[in-house]
Order: structure tokens, then sequence, then C-alpha cells
DNA sequence: ACTTGATTCAAACATGCGTTTGAAACGGTG
DNA sequence: CACCGTTTCAAACGCATGTTTGAATCAAGT
């Protein structure tokens, strides 16, 4: 009887034809798309082209092989769009909309196939054992340098809490495209789409609104800001 | 054999102890939390209780009861949380804070249990039949009012494809905490969380948030809107 | 009371799933 | 070549699922 358990992480033999990558490969593409319950192993086994029986013997069962294949996406994801690096002085206008752009062009990803980003959403959206592990590796890291650069923008007049909001609004209308992508594309005219939505437009979008929000752009109308105190706005009592 | 075809929408007989409405709740439910295949008829059918066969009988098989369930939760969900409506003259900054904090109320929902949003929230992410019709009848409307709040603001200064951009970043903002909760969860500080991100807090910083970047209040920072300039805002070259 | 059609039920059916098995093929090493 | 641990394979197992079935129960209508 094989035992199963002399696969620890070795150098591995040529990183490409190795059935373990295959594996993993094939069964995030098919956990992205059609899910955990619907992906079926063997389907996985005929993409990877290799015996039913192997995922059992490389990985031990479905669930396993489930928490490596998120775990190995990730890995890639991040191999393949590294986050941006900045000359000391650059100034944080310019490092928000660096940031933006990368956050969005990783999530959108209109170069590279995006199953990786489309797992890791569903581990988002209802995570498992692997989220935590997700949280801390990938998304504590880009949300903490999203708050720095915020920091910068701000020159110290939000306490950390109030950047923490503001970094999440920041995030919030890139991650609307990736989440929901479907339903915008319902809710837009393709051509306004296909002119407005590119990777660069939306972060141009972004960034001027967040700017904006924070006084280190004029206002998307224009205008300028301000008291919000009604009564003065139009004819009202 | 019974027919199965004779049951059309009639008024239905108590509308509480209907067979068809218990299903419907309870599949809602299940499919809600587990998604579409690891739920089971088996299980929604004792969480109703009643037969087995009853979902075949009712609705034919599993997928056209989903498709129902989807339907059933969005008809309820509208009725439970009605969008807000406003006397005439009311100004547009108000507005903005009622549509908001509605939106967030109906998508966090803390006075009754979210499981219709959650089942919305799949089939936004991974749309099915049962899709373009909840777009149509449910999101359209209420986006359509949101880019007609923020015209107004804009004060005609915006074009529509503008107006549109703009309501999705408000919407993204709300859709993270609620598609993205347990990592927000992860990565705010459960202290912060408690304190700041009630539903009124929330709606309130996406508002002003908003409103800063539409020039209608003044930016978080306090500071006024300045040049994008870079180079006249701290000692740097 | 009898009939008729709609509804409910317990039981079974067929299928596809994850997993196991035991043997065959492989690749170095003496 | 013979040995031995590792890897691959076709076939089968056990089980849970969606669905069907046919009889039992119910509610009116006449």
């Amino acid at each position: 009887m094989a035992t199963a358990d002399a696969h620890k992480q070795l150098p591995a033999a040529s990183e490409a034809d190795d059935p373990r990558v295959r594996i993993l490969s094939a069964a995030g593409q098919e956990f992205a798309e059609k899910g955990y319950e619907a992906a079926t192993v063997r389907d996985i086994c005929t993409a990877a082209g290799v015996n039913g029986a192997a995922v059992n013997y490389y990985f031990g069962d479905k669930q396993r092989l489930y928490i490596e294949s998120v775990k190995h996406a990730h890995r890639e994801r991040v191999r393949q769009v590294p986050p941006p690096d900045w000359l000391p002085g650059t100034p944080p206008e310019t490092k928000l909309r660096d940031f933006v752009g990368n956050m969005i062009e990783r999530m959108l990803g209109f170069d590279q196939p995006p199953w990786q980003v489309r797992l890791m959403l569903r581990e988002i959206l209802h995570p498992t054992e692997a989220c935590r592990e997700l949280v801390e590796d990938y998304i504590r890291p880009h949300f903490t340098m999203l708050v720095t650069i915020l920091d910068e923008l701000a020159a110290g007049s939000l306490s950390q809490a109030e950047l923490r909001r503001v970094g999440l609004s920041v995030v919030g209308q890139c991650f609307l495209y990736r989440a929901a992508g479907d339903v915008v594309g319902m809710l837009i005219p393709e051509a306004e789409i296909n002119r407005l939505h590119t990777p660069e437009q939306l972060a141009d979008h972004v960034t001027a609104l967040s700017l904006a929000a924070l006084g280190r752009a004029p206002p998307l109308t224009g205008q300028p800001a301000r008291a919000p105190v009604p009564g003065s706005v139009s004819g009202q009592a």
C-alpha cells in the first residue's frame, strides 16, 4: 500500500509537468467557476490528465485539495501582479493612483485569466478554513499600504479608524466591479462599458473621487466645496 | 397520477400555512447559507415540514424551486424594507443620506434575518436564470433613483455616464460590507467595528464622502479643496 | 354515501459522487 | 537481473442525492 506521505514539498521535479501542480491548477479553475460542491474530483482529474485516484494519493481528500488550491492560486497571483513600489518623495496622489490601478488590474486582470481571483472571491464571500490565511498573507498587507497612503494624503487630520473607513470606501468601489461585474454589465449600456469602464478609466475615476473627498483634488463637479447647510441651496423655507 | 399543474398562482388559501410558501421560505434559507448544490431537497422538506415528494409535486424539480425561491425572497425583501419617499423640496443631500441609509439597512438588515440578501448575493456573484429578472425588478429601479439624486446634487454639471459611475461608487462602498463582511471583520479591530460600523455610522460616512467628492460638503479632512498640483503641499522639491 | 380530483406519504429507484483497492508500471540500486 | 519504494491505473464500493411511484388521505360536489 502506498504511503501517500512522502510528498512533503520537495523542490519538485521540473515544476511544470509535476502532477501535483497540474492538479492544483485544474482544481483551482474548476472550483473557481463551479464552486466547491459542484466541481467534481473526476472532472478535475480529467482536466489535469491524471487518474481519478491521484487527488487522494497526493492530497488525501477533496477538502484538502481545495484548501491547497486556494493557497496555490493566491501565491500565483501575487507572483503575477506584484504590488507597486515607489521612489522616496513620490507624491501621495501618485501613489494612490498607482495603488488603485494595481488593485483594479489585479482584480479584473484583463491580460491574464482571472480565475484565481474568482476563487479568492468565493472564499471572501463564504469563508472557509483557508480564508484567515488569505487575509493575513494577501489582503492585510495591501490594505495597510493603502491606509498608509491615505494617511499621507490626510496629513494627520484623520484618525486611524477614519483612515481605515476611507480605505474600505476605496476598496469597495473597485470590489464592486469584480464581485458584481455581471450585474454592472446589465445596468450600464454596453457602449458605455467599453468606453468608460476600462481598468485605466476606472482607476482614474476612483482616484479622482477619493482625492476630491479628501480635499486633495477639485470636486468632480468642478464647483468648490460649500457648507452642507440646507436651506441656502435652493428656494425652500 | 396527480397533474401537478393546477397550482398557477391562485390567491392561496391562508398565505401562511400554504405548503408552497413554507417550502419557498425553507428553500430560500437553505440555498442562502449552503448554496445550490450543497442544499438538499431532503433538508428543505424537513425544515418545511412536508414530505420529500412535495417539492417535485409543487415545483417540478430542484432547479425550478431555486428560481422561485429567489423571486420569493426578492418580493419579501421589497415588502419588508420599502424605498424611502420624500416630500417635494427635500434637499438632495438629505435624499442621498436617506437613500444610502435605506440601502445599508436593507443590505445589512440588523432587525431582520438577512438570508434573503445572502440569497440575492449569490445570484449577483454567480448569475443564473433568475438574475436578469432580479436586476430589472429590484436593482435597476433603485439605481435609477440614486442616479436621479446624484443628478440633482451635481446640478447638471455631470453627464449621465459620469453620474452612473459615481452611483456605482456609492453602491460599491455599501456593497463591500455585505459581500465581504467577514473579511472586513478580520481587517478592522472588533471594538472599532462595534463603535463605527453601525448602519447609521456607515451611512453617515458614505454620504459624507460622496457629498465631499461632489463638492456639496467640506472634505473629510476639513481642509478646503485645492488644486491637485504636487509640490506646493509640503516640504518637497 | 359515493365519486372525483387534489394532495400527502413512505418507500424505492437510478445516478453520480468521493473514496478505496489491489495490482500493474516505473525507476533507481545492489 | 532481482529488489523495493514510489507512482499510476482501471475497476469497484458505499453512500447520499434528486426524482419517481403508487397507494393512502383528504375535501368537496352531487
